[in-house]
DNA sequence: TAACAATTGACAAAAATTTGACAATTCAGT
DNA sequence: ACTGAATTGTCAAATTTTTGTCAATTGTTA
């Protein structure tokens, strides 16, 4: 009768967001049913990993058929919380916080930019994307009365703690943040951090390691031209 | 004889830039050693997966004192190929393309804006951050003239494979992709792919995770409070 | 209606990753 | 110079994640 609470690991919860990108463009070329061998092959994962993935939510497929792709996008959606609508407001209106007040993909998921927040009084008082931006002291006040679900931090990394510190005296449900700092906030509140500068040192880190692979498969070529070649070495 | 090649995992790489991070801060506060458990609570990490981390590419510590900062970060520098310049540009100069041009952390670790694309008329020939954006009919011509490592592709999700394509009929070195699509490229190009609209489904599933156990909390106090706690549940 | 091909869900095996433990070494204080 | 506390690098154990396999089930075709 106790009901476990089965725990979600992060790896799964990571891909979901995958799935649901590739379930909408199925449903957009009117696909209706999709095998995982077919999505594995698309998606460049496992068939197996994908039925495992799915089965911690449930059986949404059927032996010999595959699963149907909008009831499997739903289903997705609904794991993925998107059932719901979040309002949010954007912190620190410089070029990252614009951009993102102009991305057009997330009205239709269910998130609604309510307010922009900026320190500059040269800023302040201007529209993006019909939205005024306004004074950060108002934002406690303004998360109040308008129930907002999100914050989405794009101050400098200078800033982004004491904003979070603020925020951490709200009732916010969520933090995504843009600032290149490990933000610390309350055990209550989510936080999902995009470190950009982060991911472009991976991709630095990865023409690196192929420039050394390259110049060392050199070395073993002129290496190998003369006797006999040598056993094959792991990658 | 044989150099073996240890192929280092992803999940180590994923940390590096955050090692790179946390050490270039402890430099500007001219900390001078630290050891593995000190980091290990600055960055929650355990510390021994950070020994185990560094001891991948060497060992740069020494027992009973722990590392050296200014060594270790140097060192990690290295490993991400951050001793290297590279040129790179921005196809799509909209808020996105935009916003990475006037970030100002990139030039300082050593990555060069030498140009910008468009297609929109209305958009080239206007300046951002010092460089003038170009007709995208140039972009060929330009990488290899320029000598261009890398192309940051910041265009809506319907044009980025078709550029992509382009760009593999190139000598890029790498490409960093900011549209919602997984790109296919070169075997030889290397990808990094930065997906924001994925990173704010993982924080919308968090959200909704913790609403569903905050009701789930409810339920289970209601129905302790007469009788026996239960057993503990696996969290 | 029977036979066959396709496919899932479940389980076990394999692989990868993280954690724990400890000998060896270093530094600081006396 | 000696002692004790601190700390690394390494190995093995524990844990987590991914992959492979197969019985059971379904839809399709003859």
């Amino acid at each position: 009768m106790e009901k476990e609470v089965k725990k979600i690991s992060i790896a799964v919860i990571k891909r979901l967001p995958k799935y649901h990108r590739y379930l909408g463009e199925l449903i957009q070329k009117d696909v209706e049913k999709i095998s995982s061998r077919k999505l594995s092959e698309m998606m460049g994962l496992t068939a197996s990993q994908i039925r495992q993935d799915l089965n911690n939510f449930g059986g949404f497929g059927q032996q010999g058929y595959g699963y149907n792709v909008k009831d499997l996008y739903r289903e997705i959606s609904k794991i993925l919380g998107l059932h719901n609508k979040y309002n949010f407001v954007i912190i620190g209106a410089g070029n990252l916080g614009q951009a993102i007040a102009n991305y057009h993909g997330f009205s239709e998921k269910g998130f609604h930019l309510k307010g922009i927040f900026d320190i500059n009084p040269k800023i302040i008082g201007m529209k993006i994307h019909e939205v005024q931006v306004m004074d950060i002291d108002k934002l406690e006040e303004f998360i109040y009365t308008e129930n907002i679900d999100i914050a989405v931090i794009c101050v400098p990394k200078e800033n982004a703690q004491e904003v979070a510190d603020r925020l951490n005296k709200t009732n916010i449900k969520g933090i995504w943040n843009f600032a290149p700092v490990d933000l610390r906030v309350r055990k209550d509140t989510v936080l999902e951090q995009v470190h950009l500068s982060d991911s472009l040192l991976t991709l630095s880190y990865k023409i690196n390691e192929k420039l050394l692979q390259e110049r060392q498969e050199k070395i073993r070529q002129r290496r190998d031209i003369p006797g006999h070649p040598l056993k094959s070495i792991k990658t």
